[in-house]
DNA sequence: CGGCATGTTGCGCA
DNA sequence: TTGCGCAACATGCC
C-alpha cells in the first residue's frame, strides 16, 4: 500500500470511520506489529477511549485519543485499513481490529497486513519515528528553499535523498521515480550538484505526482500497473521521447528512468 | 521454480 | 561521525 498518497487516503477513511467514535473492543493478534511492546498494549491504549483526531506525517498515521493516548500506525509494504460489520469474520491476513460505536452505529475497523512489516505502536507522547520526520508535502507544503538546503548538504544520489524520510516525509520508490521523470532529472545526480531550477522542478513534480495519485482516488499501492509514467516500465518507450527506459539499482531500490531526457548533473568538484 | 515487490532497520566496513 | 552496500524481515504474485 504505502506511500504518502496511500497513507493520506487511509487517513481520510479512518477519519470518517473513527473520528468521535468510542472504542468498545480492540485486539492485535500479532506481537510482531507491536514489537517490542506486547500485543495487548494495542487494546490497553484504545479500549474505552474516544478518538479525537487522526493525523498523518509522511507514511505514519497517528490516532489521537481523549485521554492523551496515541496509536501510531505504519503500513509497511502491505498494510491497510478496512471497515466491516462487527460480526464479519476476519479478513485474510487480518492482524488487528478496532470495534467502535459512532453516532449510535457500531462498526469494526480491521488492520490487514500480509507481510507484517507494518507497526502498531501505542504511546502517550509522540514517538521518535514520528518526530524525526522531515517536512510533509501536504501537511507542511513543499518548501523549495528548505529542500534546496537539505539536498545541497549531501552528495548522495538525489533519488536516495528524496526517499530519506528526514529530507521529505512520505516519498517512496514510486513517487521518487515518477517525480524525477517529471522533473527531467537523472536519479543518480548528486544532491549537491543540482541547480536551483532542478530543485524547483523537483518540488513541482513531487506535488503533481502526489496530487495525481490522490485525485485518482487511490494511492500508488492500489494503482493498476500501467498508471505510472515510468515506474515498473523498464524497457518500454519513454512517454516523452520514446527512448527505451533504463533501469538500475540505487540504494538497493530499482530506479527506472529515461537516460535521454532526464539530465544527469555531475559533482562540480571535490573539496580537499 | 526463480525473481521481484510500495518499507525500514541493523550490521559490518571504509 | 558519516556514508555505503547488503541482508533481513514474511509473503504474494507473475
Amino acid at each position: 500500500m504505502p506511500e504518502l498518497p496511500d497513507v493520506e487516503l487511509a487517513r481520510r477513511s479512518l477519519r470518517r470511520w473513527l473520528l468521535g467514535a468510542e472504542v468498545h473492543a480492540a485486539v492485535c493478534s500479532d506481537a510482531r506489529l507491536t514489537d517490542p511492546a506486547p500485543a495487548r498494549l494495542f487494546a490497553r491504549t484504545l479500549v474505552g477511549k474516544t478518538v479525537t483526531g487522526i493525523s498523518r506525517r509522511g507514511k505514519w498515521l497517528r490516532l489521537e485519543l481523549d485521554d492523551g493516548g496515541r496509536m501510531f500506525s505504519h503500513l509497511g509494504m502491505t498494510g491497510g485499513w478496512a471497515r466491516l460489520a462487527v460480526e464479519a469474520p476476519p479478513l485474510r491476513f487480518e492482524r488487528a481490529r478496532i470495534d467502535v460505536v459512532r453516532r449510535g452505529r457500531s462498526s469494526s475497523v480491521r488492520y490487514v497486513d500480509a507481510r507484517r512489516f507494518g507497526r502498531l505502536i501505542g504511546a502517550h507522547e509522540d514517538i521518535a519515528d514520528w518526530s524525526a520526520l522531515g517536512p510533509d508535502p501536504l501537511v507542511d507544503g513543499i518548501d523549495v528553499q528548505g529542500l534546496s538546503r537539505a539536498l545541497a548538504k549531501r552528495r548522495r544520489a538525489v533519488k536516495e535523498l528524496l526517499m530519506d524520510q528526514r529530507v521529505v516525509a512520505g516519498v517512496g520508490n514510486i513517487l521518487a521515480t515518477e517525480a524525477l521523470w517529471m522533473a527531467r532529472l537523472d536519479p543518480r545526480s548528486p544532491g549537491n550538484a543540482l541547480l536551483p531550477g532542478d530543485v524547483r522542478a523537483l518540488a513541482t513534480a513531487l506535488g503533481r505526482a502526489i496530487a495525481r495519485e490522490l485525485a485518482e482516488g487511490r494511492g500508488c499501492g492500489s494503482a493498476e500497473p500501467g498508471s505510472f509514467f515510468v515506474y515498473g516500465r523498464a524497457g518500454e518507450p519513454c512517454p516523452r521521447c520514446a527512448t527505451r527506459l533504463s533501469s538500475l539499482v540505487l540504494g538497493g531500490r530499482t530506479s527506472v528512468f529515461c537516460a535521454h531526457c532526464q539530465v544527469r548533473r555531475r559533482a562540480r568538484y571535490t573539496s580537499r
